[in-house]
DNA sequence: GGGTTTCTTGAGCGATCACTCAAGTATATA
DNA sequence: TATATACTTGAGTGATCGCTCAAGAAACCC
C-alpha cells in the first residue's frame, strides 16, 4: 500500500549539511534549502520535520565523518602521522564547503543565543577533541612522543589550533600551508 | 536654530559594537538594536542610515581598539612582553561581550555571501597582523628573539592561534588558560 | 483494476525582517 | 517671544521568514 519516497534521505541530508556548513544556520533559508534540495515545503517538512532538526541531523554527520576519517588516516599513518597530516589536509581539500569548522561556525553563531544546536555543536566538539586525546595518548605509548605532557592537554591546544587555522585558511592573505607546517612542526618537538 | 540630538553617538556605537559582537549579524535585528540603543526607526535611520554601516561603525571601532590596545600593552611590557601576555588577556576579560574575536566572527559568518561587511573584517585583521607583525620585529631588533624566524610568517600563525584560542575560550570543558600559557610558552622558545 | 496509503504539490498562514515618512516636539537664533 | 530648524515618534511599507495543510498524484496490496 505505501509509496515510496522520491528521495535519498541520507543524499539530502548530506548536501544540506554542505549548504548549512558554507552559509551558517540565519545565513540559510528554507527557500534556499528547498531550490537545493528540490524539495516542495510539504515534503521537506514529511522527510525532517523542521529546519533546526535538518541543522541537527547534518551536524551529527559531519561530526562523524570527522571522526570517522581522522582514525582512517591514524590507521594508514599512526596516531603522530595522522595528527600530523590533518593540518594540511583541513586546508588542502578544495571540494568542500569552507574551510572553516562546521561546528565552530555554529557554535560562535548561536552560543550566545543559547540555541539547542550550538549544544550540540559542542558535545561534537567534545568528541572530537577525545579522539584527538586518545591519538596522543597512542602516539606516547607507542613512544612517538614524550609522556611527560597530559594527553588532554595537548588534545585542546591541537583542537584550538586547528580551528584557528581553518578559520585563518579562508583569508587569502595569509600563506595557510606555513601554519599548518608550523602546527606539525610543534608536534615534532613533544 | 538646529536642536542638537538627545544621544552620545560614540557611545551608541559602542553599545552596538557589543551586540553585534555578540548576537553577529543576522542574530541582531533592528528591533534589538531599537530597544537597546533606545532609537526609534526614524532617529536610528537619522543618525546611522542603515543596519550594515552601523555594523561597518562598530568593525571599525572594535579593530581599533583592538590595535590601540595592543600597542599600549607593548608600551608597557616591550615587543615580545605584549605578545605572550595577550593570550591571557583575551580569555581574562570577563566583561567583555563574548571572548571571540569579532572580526572573526563576522568574516566567518558573512564570507560566503561575498558582504561588504566581510571585506572590512579582513581588512581589518590584515590591519592586526601587521601589527603583530610588527611587534615581532621590535622583539627581534631588542634580541629578545631570533631573527631566523620571518617576522610576518611569526605573525600570521600567532594570529590564528589567537583565532582559535578565543572561540576555545567559550567553551567551559576547555582550560583555556592551559592553551593561553601553552602559547605563550611557545614564544620563549622562538 | 479497485482501494488504500503515502508522497508531492504549492498557495498561503502569521510573524518578523529592514526600512520609510509624515506628523509632532523641542531648541537655538533673531 | 516668534520662527525656523532640526530631532523624535511610531504606524505602516513590501519582502521574506519558517511553516501548514488540503488537494492531487503515484505506487503498493488484494
Amino acid at each position: 500500500m505505501p509509496r515510496k519516497p522520491a528521495y535519498d534521505r541520507d543524499a539530502l541530508i548530506a548536501q544540506a549539511r554542505d549548504i548549512f556548513w558554507r552559509h551558517g544556520w540565519a545565513g540559510t533559508s528554507l527557500k534556499d534549502l528547498e531550490r537545493e534540495l528540490k524539495l516542495k515545503p510539504g515534503s521537506f517538512y514529511a522527510a525532517f520535520g523542521s529546519k533546526d532538526a535538518l541543522y541537527a541531523l547534518a551536524l551529527e554527520r559531519y561530526a562523524q565523518d570527522g571522526v570517522a576519517s581522522m582514525l582512517a588516516l591514524a590507521e594508514e599513518l599512526g596516531p603522530l602521522g595522522a595528527l600530523k597530516a590533518q593540518p594540511y589536509r583541513v586546508i588542502a581539500a578544495s571540494d568542500l564547503p569552507t574551510k572553516a569548522c562546521m561546528l565552530a561556525k555554529t557554535y560562535a553563531e548561536l552560543q550566545a543565543k543559547d540555541h539547542d544546536l550550538a549544544g550540540q555543536a559542542g558535545a561534537h566538539m567534545i568528541a572530537m577533541k577525545s579522539c584527538f586525546a586518545d591519538l596522543f595518548r597512542r602516539a606516547q605509548k607507542a613512544g612517538e612522543i614524550s609522556s611527560d605532557h597530559d594527553p588532554e592537554r595537548l588534545a585542546a591546544r591541537y583542537q584550538s589550533d586547528l580551528l584557528g587555522l581553518r578559520l585563518t585558511a579562508e583569508r587569502d592573505d595569509v600563506n595557510a600551508a606555513e601554519i599548518a607546517a608550523d602546527i606539525a612542526a610543534d608536534l615534532e618537538r613533544l
